[in-house]
DNA sequence: AGAATTGTGTTATGTTATAACATATCGCTG
DNA sequence: CAGCGATATGTTATAACATAACACAATTCT
């Protein structure tokens, strides 16, 4: 029995399939315009919500959309000490907290950092790929997971609050370059 | 459509539903029965690979399965001292480590914890519904999550190496008894 | 018995995250 | 626009989680 697959995957704000990318994929499509919309969106969706973008919010939103990586809380501490002269590790994990809360970030457990959120209007667990030559990160949904996870959940009366799924390997660009050793 | 789920649930070695617990799972059922069972398969498992089940790796995995909840690193350090005077977290990290290499725990990323497999012989990756009010843990395997994470990952030419997909929310056993604040 | 491998002890330090309290800024309302 | 409450940030200290590096001990193989 073959399903057809029905799996979206996100980066930015196109579907995958329009880029077909050969090298690591931050090299592959115009990057300032996912950090743009990225930013465009989080204003939006906080206007929205009556919340604020304040400026150590915004520095930290942009350096995580920086490029398709997971960053560490403690590289933007690094990242906010420049631009802001003293930074502390309370500042960065608030405000990480807070891009989080409103679903402008997702954290990876398996990883210890933090990933910009191409869909933060739409209440969502993430799921990603995680390369782990190359650092990407994508994230995508597919309906037979969440379908999965609910009927198993129901079956168990386990009422779900929160979910993390992700899945750690090495993707096509860095098979294809022969990284690491095959 | 409705499709009859297919979900296995793991408590110790035997299926979830023969259980039907109304209380939090641990006083529910022969747990010893439990320890004994996974402490067995771990020998064997250990025995049929020439790997070595020493008396801190024993110890390590006895009190994992003390209960199922998930154990931290610092509690079994704080056990091992109880036991043989000085514990250092290497000592710990290292038998951790040993025991994830041979399937006999899983770590849960989004706690910083470990719990105990049942299914040791099996290599897998686990997937699990952690309740945040009793810390319960139970793991589950269902094929279409399997399936739609290598339909996910093949489309993208992604090779899967490891994945960790945990559910966080309330156990049946805690919403009924009305912990929280429902 | 001796060599090689594997496991453990020990010191030190690296990394990730939060508690607690002080101060500043924002946004409203009178 | 002053004053108030709410929100945000600064600051100090420390908690929680994890590993590097090297010394020594136990096991096992020959």
């Amino acid at each position: 029995m073959y399903y057809k697959p029905f799996v979206q995957f996100f980066i930015g704000k196109r579907s995958y399939m329009e880029l077909k990318p050969e090298k690591s994929v931050p090299a592959r499509h115009d990057h300032q315009n996912c950090i743009d919309t990225a930013l465009q969106e989080a204003e939006r969706v906080l206007e929205d919500k009556g919340a604020r973008m304040t400026g150590i919010r915004r520095l930290v939103l942009q350096y995580i959309w920086r490029n398709h990586c997971a960053v560490k809380a403690y590289d933007i501490l690094g990242f906010l000490g420049d631009r802001k002269g003293s930074a502390k590790p309370p500042t960065v994990y608030r405000a990480l907290q807070f891009l989080q809360d409103h679903g402008l970030v997702h954290r990876l457990e398996s990883l210890n950092a933090y990933i910009g959120c191409p869909y933060p209007a739409e209440n969502h667990n993430g799921q990603f790929l995680i390369c782990n030559d190359c650092g990407t990160v994508k994230e995508f949904t597919t309906p037979e997971i969440l379908r999965a996870v609910d009927i198993a959940a129901d079956t168990q009366g386990f009422e779900v609050s929160h979910q993390t799924h992700e899945v750690l390997g090495r993707c096509q660009d860095c098979r294809e370059q022969g990284n690491g050793l095959d």
